[in-house]
Parts: C-alpha cells; structure tokens; sequence
DNA sequence: ATACATTTGTGCTAAAATACACAATGGAAT
DNA sequence: ATTCCATTGTGTATTTTAGCACAAATGTAT
C-alpha cells in the first residue's frame, strides 16, 4: 500500500531515510513549539529526551539524518529547529485537507481550531446524506459527496479525512483514490485494500484500548 | 509449542513478550471479527496478512507467542483464533471507562456505539465547567469533576479518555493517576510526564498528517 | 494405501533499530 | 591563554525485529 522509504537524504541521493525516524519528526516539533511558546529559547537532546521518554541519543541521531542542528556545548536553538523540522516535513505551509462523514466525529474534526498553526485546514466537509448537506459544521457548510470531485481539484487536495461508517469506508476510500488523494487518515475501524503508492494512517481508540488491557490486572465486568 | 503464556509485565524479565508484537494483535482481532461477521469460518495467515499488509510468516510468527492456534494444511478457525485473541487480550469482558472533558470531541466519544462490542463502556463523563455540567452527551449525564474520585472507586475504573484542552491536560492526568487510574488515552497534543507504571497511548491526528507530508509532492498553500 | 497439496510452527539468518561511548567543538570562567 | 564543562554528531556494538525456508502435520484425491 505504502512503500516505507520514498524520499532521499538531501544530502545522498542513494540513502533512504528510515520511515520509524519520519514518523518522530512530528513530536519532536510538537514538544519544541510547546518549549517556543513557553518563551525558551535553548533546549538540548537531554531535554527532550526526558520530556518525550526517548533516548537523548536517539533524538541527536534521529536529527543528524538532515542535518547539524545543534551547537556543541550549547545544544538546539528552539526556534530554528522548530522551522528546519517543518521545512524537512514539509509543513512549513498549509495543506488543504478534505473531511468526508459530517457525524458526530466529523462535527469534533471539523470544528477542531488546533489544525490551523500545525499546517493543515480543513477546506470541506463532505455527506451523503440529505439531511445533512447544508448544515454547519465549524464554519464550514456540509455539501454533497457529489460535489468532492470538483473540490478536491479546485484545491489541489491531497489528503482526506475518512469519517464515514466502516461498512462505507471502502468505497469512499476507493473513491478518493480516483479523484487523486494521495493520503487518507481513516478513522473507521477497519485496514483498508488500496493501490500502492496511496498512504493510509488509522486512528482507533479501541486498538489502544486493547493493546492496554494486556498489560492491566483483570477486574472488569463479566459478560 | 509452548501452549503457555505469560503477562508480559516489566518485571516479567525472562519470558516476555515484545510489545510490538501485542500491538498487533488488536489488528488481527478487528481483522478477524469481520471475517466472522461476514460468515467466514476458516482463514490462513496468508490470507490476513495479504488484509492487513503484513507478512504470513510474521503472523503466525506473533501467534505462537501465545500457543498453537492453527491446523496444519488447512489454517485458523476464525471464531476460535477470536476468542483467544480476547482472552490474550483480555477483552474478553467490558472495561468500564472514564471520560474527561465533555467537548466536541468528548461528545463524539461519549456517543459512539463501537467501544461495547469490543471490550469497553465509558461508564462515566466529566467536565469543570458548570455549564457543561448535567448535560446529556450519549446515554450519560455530564458529572462534575469532583464526582470523578468516587466514580472510579465505584466502577473500578483502570482506563480514562483525556478529551480536555492542552493547558489542562497535565493536571487532570496528575488527577487521575491518583485516584487509581492505570491507562490513560490521551487526545491532548502534548507529551504527558506521569510516574512509572502509567500507561498513556496518545491520539492527535497532527503528527499522522505531519508524517504523511514528508512523503507528498510539495503543493500546498504558502503561508 | 499412497501420493499430493496446503499450511502451520519454528530454528536460523538477515536487517533494522537502538544504545554506547567518545573525539570534537564551543562557550564560560579564571 | 588556558582550563573546564557541557553537548553535539557519529562510528561501532548490541539488541530487537522481520524474513526465510523447511520439517511436520493434516486433509484430499486417486
Ligand atoms: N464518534 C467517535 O468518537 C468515533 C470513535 C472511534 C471511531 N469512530 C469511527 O469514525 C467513523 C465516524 O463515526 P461517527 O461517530 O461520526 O459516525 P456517524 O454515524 O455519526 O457519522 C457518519 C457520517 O457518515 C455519513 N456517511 C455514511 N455513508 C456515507 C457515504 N457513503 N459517503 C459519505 N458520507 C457517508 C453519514 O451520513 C454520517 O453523517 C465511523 O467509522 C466510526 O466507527 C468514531
Ligand atoms: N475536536 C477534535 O476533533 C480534536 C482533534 C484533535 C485533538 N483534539 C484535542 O482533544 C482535546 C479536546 O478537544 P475538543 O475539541 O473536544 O475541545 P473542547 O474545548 O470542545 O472541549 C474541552 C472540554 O474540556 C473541558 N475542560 C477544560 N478544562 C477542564 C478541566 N480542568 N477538567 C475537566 N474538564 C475540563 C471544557 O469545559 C470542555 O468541555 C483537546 O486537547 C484538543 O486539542 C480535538
């Protein structure tokens, strides 16, 4: 569905950045923009090792795969990694997002104010429903699932919110492909069968769930 | 061979399981209740693993961690590898479950009819604000934050949903560790720092997308 | 009964990810 | 100017994870 490495280093055409290494970026500048707008201005490997619970070595070499960001004896200019970060994820910008589902999930995605300063906006909102086409959601108004197509290529969308019901995920999913989204973030709770080159990231809280009841003692309700 | 198996807790040294592979078995179980609900019932671990994207051999790799599920030559009865992945699990009973913060999203969550059938019940919706308070969100009534203390002594709870702003987030979770709380699903985009033993698992669509960028062909707006 | 087709469970190998440890560097103090 | 200290960036070692490949088991067809 996903190949794991498709960008090159910068700095070594041949070399593929490891995908686990990609996918801490985004903490990494989720946790020093929260240390920017607490006003510090300095902060080390250490540090955000110990915010994160991650190995202070793990996050200078995570970083030296784009880069020397630091200063030796110094550390990491908050400000400055918080923009090399967004550069390399390319989320120095904002990214028009698509939402399809205009449910009780899709009204919290829509209406959710922390997507803006992060890079991404939610341009429509999408239904098949008659009764909801038209209603507000946010500041946004529900339109048809007809009217997706033409959206989507008016503002080059790449990305969808998929918040449909899981015995519809598959066909909006498939149909998304076509109209030319590139990535889908799925909240229903099922794996999806698309073409590779197409990436699918899921979110369910039942999976979390489940994976933390291994670990609990049992005291739960007999059914 | 080993027909046994253990709790992989910290403590647990010699024969613990790899947390990456519990992980997974969420997946294989949601995988399979469809299957079941779709009247299959018998699969092969090539046949899951072509669903979910993951190698035969790592599935049966992961099973036998815990047992010999399977029959030679003709692959897994579905209704059985189920209830054994729920007994592995331990979702073989309902979670009771706390929520905090009855927002939008807290709302959607306390609404949601997809958590009873799969091991959990959100027994209980909590907010600081008196006009949220006495509210109905799902089949609940929204409670007071000082009810919360007596609540979970009452329930058992182990599990909790943070849905609170990102400024309160550290301080209910402080909150919550206290009064017993074991697991905690935090949707607040912020890293929590809570003692040992705690087991947060975080949900903020962000970093997906963040991570989905790095991989898409730069056309997005410019700020 | 025998041959054949499948698919599991697993010992071993390969690859990936993480941790260690330290030379190199920059800044502060004396 | 020199010493001292903190911290980076990285080569190497270790640990973890994934993949391969096949004996063993099971069912089916002849
Ligand atoms: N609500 C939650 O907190 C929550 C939690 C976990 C997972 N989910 C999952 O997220 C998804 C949405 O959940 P929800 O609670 O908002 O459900 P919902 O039923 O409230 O909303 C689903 C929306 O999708 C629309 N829809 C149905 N078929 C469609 C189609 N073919 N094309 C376009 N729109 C279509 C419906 O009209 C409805 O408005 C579901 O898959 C659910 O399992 C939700
Ligand atoms: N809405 C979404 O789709 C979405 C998406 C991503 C992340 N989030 C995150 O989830 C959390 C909740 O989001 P939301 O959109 O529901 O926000 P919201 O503002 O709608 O709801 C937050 C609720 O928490 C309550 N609250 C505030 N402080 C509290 C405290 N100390 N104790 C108890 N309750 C308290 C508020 O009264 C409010 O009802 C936020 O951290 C947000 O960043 C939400």
């Amino acid at each position: 569905m996903t190949s794991k490495y498709e960008r090159a280093n910068a700095s070594d055409g041949q070399s593929r950045i490891p995908d686990i290494v990609i996918g801490r970026l985004p903490i990494y500048l989720r946790s020093l923009k929260i240390l920017l707008s607490q006003g510090q201005t300095v902060t080390n490997s250490q540090e955000l090792g110990d915010r994160l619970g991650i190995s202070s070595a793990q996050i200078r070499k995570d970083l030296s795969h784009f880069g020397e960001f630091g200063k030796q004896g110094t550390g990491y200019d908050v400000a400055y990694l918080c923009k090399q970060l967004e550069k390399i994820l390319q989320v120095d910008c904002i990214w028009p997002v698509v939402l399809v589902g205009a449910g009780n999930l899709g009204h919290a995605l829509a209406s959710y104010a922390g997507f803006e300063n992060r890079g991404f906006r939610i341009v429509g909102v999408f239904d098949n429903q008659p009764d909801k086409i038209g209603t507000h959601v946010g500041s946004l108004q529900v339109e048809p699932l007809t009217q997706l197509p033409a959206h989507v290529a008016r503002h080059h969308c790449r990305i969808a919110i998929l918040a449909v019901p899981t015995k519809a995920a598959q066909n909006v999913a498939n149909l998304l492909v076509e109209i030319g989204i590139k990535s889908i973030l799925c909240y229903a709770p099922i794996t999806l069968n698309l073409p590779e080159g197409i990436r699918v990231e899921y979110i369910d809280p039942v999976i979390h769930f489940q994976h933390m009841t291994y670990y609990l003692e049992k005291d739960c309700l007999k059914t």
